[in-house]
DNA sequence: CATCAATTTAAACGCTTGTTTTGATCTGGC
DNA sequence: GCCAGATCAAAACAAGCGTTTAAATTGATG
């Protein structure tokens, strides 16, 4: 099976360097001399750099959003209806640990979801949007149900406070961890970073209670 | 003075261009002949591109620093000490309202501030680090004074969480809205936005208590 | 073993990028 | 009125970009 080495050699690079430098900031010569294959093998293998920058993030989100799916099944089918700490925590764990599993840098997908938001890639958002939008707006109502008497803009408006919170943060880990860590002696990891995560988001859903 | 006349040409035009479409992804050219100045007045105005980048950067940080820090000198000034209210006020209208005074738009410095956390400019970092470090860490004093009790390496996650989520998604604030006033049907304006972002910032700093 | 499609390779394509160069033009002080 | 220095303009520069082409290589199938 070399033809799917060459792919995912491809990938692998493609989402390390797109992720430590932005998409257009990354040549396709830097991916395949990076992945050991030729120049031609991304368009080849993938058309265009564009269905390139797409594969990266189909490859992470899909089991990301399956396991996100997952662990909320498992907590609604326990019975009463979910607190808010609790879908956070799925979002967080559930979803980190996917990638986790896979053996792969969750901070390296928040920086790449950073950067899906900020960099000007209509097309990025709208495959994002097309493909994974049903666990986003599962997510969302679940999250909504558990902030009962909240008005319906307020509600959005805090949960992309919360989301921002959490990918502008995540993506920035090592840069704010080696801050810290200088000024304060003391190593902050992500598990413990989530701890300090959690509550705080909640309270910011729950603000004025 | 046809000098700083090509000069803001240079810079209004590259300030919107930058925001809209990021740094890479905007060329000397589009941004030459969006203001009708010639292209190689860049280098000679600027010395690179890189250089221009700074500046349009400093155009709008200096001054809403300066704001920034005038609004707290008149808080401070007023005794007692402030409350994470009263300083995300000053952060919030403080800083815009200088923007907004000068008939520029603030979502525009939002996209840009967001774009520099994270595009891959180190440049950008390092300027911005050595020229308004100061501004920052006078405000990360206050708010600290106002959170007693909480230690400090909590404190400056969640001070990052607080930027995260305003910066994040004050950068996205057109988007954002679009989404929702098309699912609400109620229009969000951004002295609004900020109305619900000071008590949700402030849960999420004070969570806990 | 021959065949044929899938894959890899090297080379070149046309285009855009930031920057530099070389004169022309303008502007204010003697 | 003239000259020096600042500014502008047109053109070219080398380098890098994504993509395409066409030939070489591979590996499984009949």
């Amino acid at each position: 099976m070399s033809q799917s080495d060459t792919v995912s050699r491809i990938l692998d690079a493609a989402e390390v360097l797109f992720a430590e430098r932005g998409f257009t900031e990354t040549s396709l010569r830097t991916i395949t001399s990076t992945a050991g294959v030729n120049l031609a093998a991304v368009n080849y293998h993938f058309g265009s750099k564009k269905e390139l920058i797409q594969a990266v993030f189909e490859r992470f989100l899909t089991p990301f959003t399956e396991t996100l799916a997952a662990e909320l099944d498992r907590r609604v089918a326990g019975g009463e209806s979910l607190e808010v700490e609790e879908l956070l925590e799925s979002l967080y764990r559930g979803g980190l640990a996917s990638l986790v599993a896979e053996g792969r840098d969750p901070q390296r997908f928040m920086r790449l979801l950073g950067l899906a938001y900020t960099q000007y890639q209509g097309h990025l958002r709208r495959f994002i949007v097309s493909r994974y939008g049903d666990s986003y707006r599962r997510f969302a109502g679940l999250l909504s149900q558990a902030l009962p008497g909240l008005d319906p803009v307020t509600f959005y408006w805090r949960l992309y406070f919360m989301l921002g919170a959490t990918i502008f943060t995540l993506s920035s880990f090592d840069a704010i961890e080696a801050i810290l860590r200088e000024d304060f002696g003391a190593p902050s990891s992500l598990p413990e970073t989530l701890d300090r995560l959690v509550p705080a988001a909640a309270a910011l859903l729950r603000a004025g209670e």
